[in-house]
DNA sequence: TTGAATGCAAAGGATTTGCAGAGGC
DNA sequence: GCCTCTGCAAATCCTTTGCATTCAA
């Protein structure tokens, strides 16, 4: 699979449904209801999300559209081992993102707000693939995440604490 | 707590168990035998370990110098409130560092050694301050790890590839 | 038809917590 | 002596797994 670094460059011809059906083709296995409705609510928008969260946005236990727990354990495993998403962990869960057709990127992660902020920036990546030539590294991905404080962290926090001296 | 990102510098006037004991000091908490004895283990080298690792070179239960494990885990906490070590997680577990008195660093992780190398980049670290303030971002910390594989693992890898082909 | 996928319940691994007794200061 | 700390067992949280049933191809 092609997930040497590269700077930003996205080649997309297919949709992930659509690669996603290609990998289930390739190994034999099925494409399914549950998958079906799994590849719809994680490809839908371009949010990183974590379990908990998908599986609020899915219909509940005994609504159409509903995919158990497991199966949507499962189903995320099979997205990332297709490419379709990448995985890390945030506070010791599992945090997912788009990997395919989305360029690559970090995070800040604003510790007032609890949020993540992703940006890119080709530089980054020069220096790492630098970095690790020196060291005689070879590089397949990297993990990059920033800790302190957005501008609109500092705000409400600002506003947080003016309120709370007023009382 | 002096923890905003800087070039490398390292100033220690203290011993981690001194800076730990002024720590305990100003919140009404105690030496306690067990927190010593982690003090003794955890700082006598500057690896990196996780919670099991740590556990297994300690002395067995009904042992001299033994340490239960939720004690264990509290105090590892305790250490990382005090600014004595630094926590993060790989494949799910948390893994802990020195962080008072140890020089900041990142890491390539060898996927086909699982294994940490630590390396030192000033550039990284201003080029972080760069990208963080160009989005108005205070920087606290940053947890960059690089994936890939280092010469060694290569090396042992290609000794294995043949090794397998004999067969 | 047939093997793969699902859902359930239960297991698993890492970490935390309630509480009674032990032990710093 | 007081209040914190410890160890035990149990709880919690997230994730995976075994198995009987359902279902895609």
């Amino acid at each position: 699979m092609d997930d040497q670094e590269s700077l930003g460059k996205v080649e997309v011809s297919l949709t992930p449904a659509q690669r996603f059906e290609e990998f289930l083709q390739l190994r034999g296995m099925r494409m399914t209801e549950q998958r079906r409705q799994l590849l719809d609510h994680v490809f839908r928008r371009h949010e990183h999300f974590d379990v908990e969260e998908l599986i609020l946005q899915l219909p509940r236990r005994n609504q159409p559209g509903h995919v158990s727990r497991p199966t949507v354990y499962r189903t995320l495993n099979e997205f990332v081992d297709a490419g379709l998403l990448r995985r890390f962990e945030l506070d010791g869960r599992a945090v997912y993102e788009h990997d395919y057709g989305y360029p690559a990127h970090d995070h800040f992660y604003c510790e007032k707000e609890g949020k993540l902020i992703e940006f890119q920036n080709d530089e980054l990546v020069e220096l790492i693939q630098k970095i690790a030539a020196q060291h005689d590294f070879q590089v397949h991905s990297h993990r990059l995440i920033i800790y302190g404080s957005s501008k609109e962290g500092r705000e409400n926090n600002r506003r947080k604490k003016r309120r709370q001296d007023m009382v």
